[in-house]
DNA sequence: CTCTGAGTTGAAGTGCACTTCAACTCAAGG
DNA sequence: CCTTGAGTTGAAGTGCACTTCAACTCAGAG
């Protein structure tokens, strides 16, 4: 049966605010028919783009790069466990890579903070090389490289 | 000898750019004297301070949260390596349900995206419960709100 | 048919963490 | 003294990810 969603019910099933499924449509992350009066209306294989997109958000992505990784899936067909597989994937070094981060971060925490190497760049815990783009409002763990500040690396010279 | 620093120094030795340097001073996270001419001189502490702020960043906690850990330093003293291990502590249950977050997520990405658990909230990789704080439209599923931790004022005092 | 709740739009607003800008002063070398 | 680079300010701008708003229409129950 084709069941479709209105946003209501999407947003109910998915957790996700009516404004923000409107902004990721926008974005062109999702897309929606409409019924004869504008209203939208989902398919159900809508649910799992939302769903990707939170989880991808999670793992620091940003809609951007979502939008990108959503668009090499199959337009023809409805995705398979494949393709969400493939995609997923993508994402796995990237996580990772955090992960990695924040352990030596924890690891290093107590005995790293107020010893004198804090205060060089050198330290690997003040200074990532891996540093990451950011993970949208308030919930930044790597801040992008300043632009108008000198490169760590140039800087100890 | 009392070796200022200023902002231009503080900036290369930080590798943060002099603007938000000024940014952090506004928030009151940061404090400078002045020089005759009102130009800033930063102890060589502010170097330490500046470097708590940037791994706090990374640990995920917002500028503001980092304020409040900071009033609890001592203000008639340098604090010492024993104040700085206090505050980094604080953050550490912050990074372990980060990281617990994190790797549950990579562990179970391959397996669950594309399927049919995605569809539904309950699925715990979409619905961690530990970050889920309300459950109408709106409510942010991941975004690490600090409802269970203990805020840094309460907890150091 | 009426009523109400759910949906529609574009534009503007929000919050965070900064950056950029213009217009200006200061500090240090030659 | 002059020049240049570094510093100063408040105000405004940026980018992301949304949310809110006003004014409106639609869909389904009674």
């Amino acid at each position: 049966m084709l069941d479709l969603l209105t946003i209501g019910e999407l947003s109910a099933r998915s957790g996700v605010a009516p404004s923000a499924l409107r902004y990721y449509e926008r974005l062109g992350l999702i897309r929606a028919d409409r019924t004869g009066g504008n209203q939208r209306r989902y398919a159900r294989a809508e649910l799992r783009r939302v769903a990707f997109i939170r989880i991808s958000q999670q793992v620091g992505v940003s809609l951007d790069e979502i939008r990108e990784a959503l668009d090499s899936l199959p337009e023809a067909r409805t995705p398979s466990p494949q393709d969400w597989a493939r995609l997923s994937a993508s994402w796995r070094s990237r996580l990772d890579d955090r992960i990695r981060l924040l352990t030596r971060l924890r690891d290093d925490l107590d005995g790293c903070i107020g010893c004198g190497c804090l205060s060089l760049q050198r330290c690997t815990l003040y200074n990532p090389e891996d540093t990451l783009a950011g993970e949208g409002p308030g919930a930044r763990l790597v801040l992008p490289r300043p632009t108008d500040a000198p490169t760590p690396a140039s800087s100890l010279n």
